[in-house]
DNA sequence: ATCCAAACCGACTCGTGGGTCGGTCAAACG
DNA sequence: CGTTTGACCGACCCACGAGTCGGTTTGGAT
């Protein structure tokens, strides 16, 4: 048991700072020797506890970042309150640098998906079921909205979830050099005055 | 003269064959031998023309990448009516895909642009440029808009072209298994109900 | 016919990076 | 103590792809 543990520290470790330089430099612009040089380790360390690169991502992908994206904006969803604010509120945090433990603007799931698109349709499939589960999320939130009165009722819920997802994914390539307050500024703004349009009461 | 006819066609037959394969597979996951053997052509022909595969990139996003933009995105823009319906008539458009002679989805300035973040500035400089343009053409022609009395006076011109592009950029990371029109309806639907908010006649 | 230069060929070099493998070390077990 | 086992080491292998270079072909000019 004691191996067990070491083990798993050095395998969260390995995990950890994979993440965060796939994040920097992309999945195939980072070698191997880039994370276990950082983290004075060896390929035989590497591959004693993972089969391939590609297993080792989808264990970074499957734990941190599918954990990373229920903190950020999924959780955050389950509220009673008007769904909207709460929207906004959770894409603002998630567009803030410099998180605490995290990376520097959030993780970069737009990165990601564009990334292995047509390069490994299984990682990608990983992401867009990332994806996927945020937007039944988005759409059984905001439909519960509906019902509570805060969004109009014509408002196609499906629909609206995908326009905040694209919107939000775009932000994401948009914000390349660091410190786009103003970018930022203006697309929650945007998105405000789009979410104005489809809540119930048109002035509030 | 002869000469450089020869050379003009080959190049441009490089070109040609380069952005689709790239737009395609990636940059970084294109070797010029993927191209090089579809054009039936040797290594040594390619670096009579271009002297390094960025250079040759480069030439691709300047003339091709460029013009197809302007094409799509920003000559459609020039009229005198609403502009309104001329953005999403060219964003409709700019999504369909195999248009002509065009490849399938039209290009993909996100997955560069995506691609090149840290990875190379010079040619991420240059996506950006065209990007700039964009927003440029969509910020004058909303002002416009707003003089003409299409929109309403408060909307904030800047930041209503930047979620324009924003979402796009986004659509193009969502869309990737063809025939998604069910995305691509969905889209249009909520940039219509976005513009609606931001119109000068609300019910228009 | 000869010549020249531009277009083109393709075998080669060389760095990079994923993956292998025989070995070392240290802790646990008997 | 010996033995075993799991964590780790690092030299090595190999494929791949960018870029090189000496040579060949081609077509227009003299």
């Amino acid at each position: 048991m004691e191996m067990t543990l070491k083990r798993r520290e050095t395998m969260h470790r390995l995990c950890g700072k994979g993440l965060e330089i796939f994040s920097e430099k992309g999945y195939y612009n980072t070698s191997l020797d880039d994370i276990l040089t950082e983290l004075s380790l060896s390929k035989g360390a590497f591959y004693h506890h993972f089969k391939s690169k590609e297993d080792y991502f989808i264990n970074i992908v499957q734990n941190l970042i599918v954990q990373k994206v229920y903190a950020l904006l999924i959780e955050p969803l389950d509220t009673d309150e008007n769904p909207l604010p709460v929207i906004i509120e959770s894409l603002e945090n998630a567009l803030e640098p410099g998180k605490k433990n995290e990376m520097a603007y959030g993780f970069m799931l737009n990165d990601f998906l564009t990334e292995f698109n047509k390069r490994n349709e299984e990682i990608c499939g990983y992401l867009k079921n990332i994806i996927s589960v945020w937007e039944v999320n988005l759409v059984a939130v905001l439909k519960r909205g509906k019902l509570d009165g805060h969004i109009a009722r014509h408002v196609d819920c499906e629909g609206t979830a995908t326009y905040i997802i694209a919107s939000y994914l775009g932000m994401r390539s948009l914000m390349t050099d660091s410190s786009n307050r103003q970018l930022k500024y203006q697309y929650i703004q945007q998105l405000k005055q789009y979410f104005k349009s489809i809540s119930a009461t048109q002035t509030a």
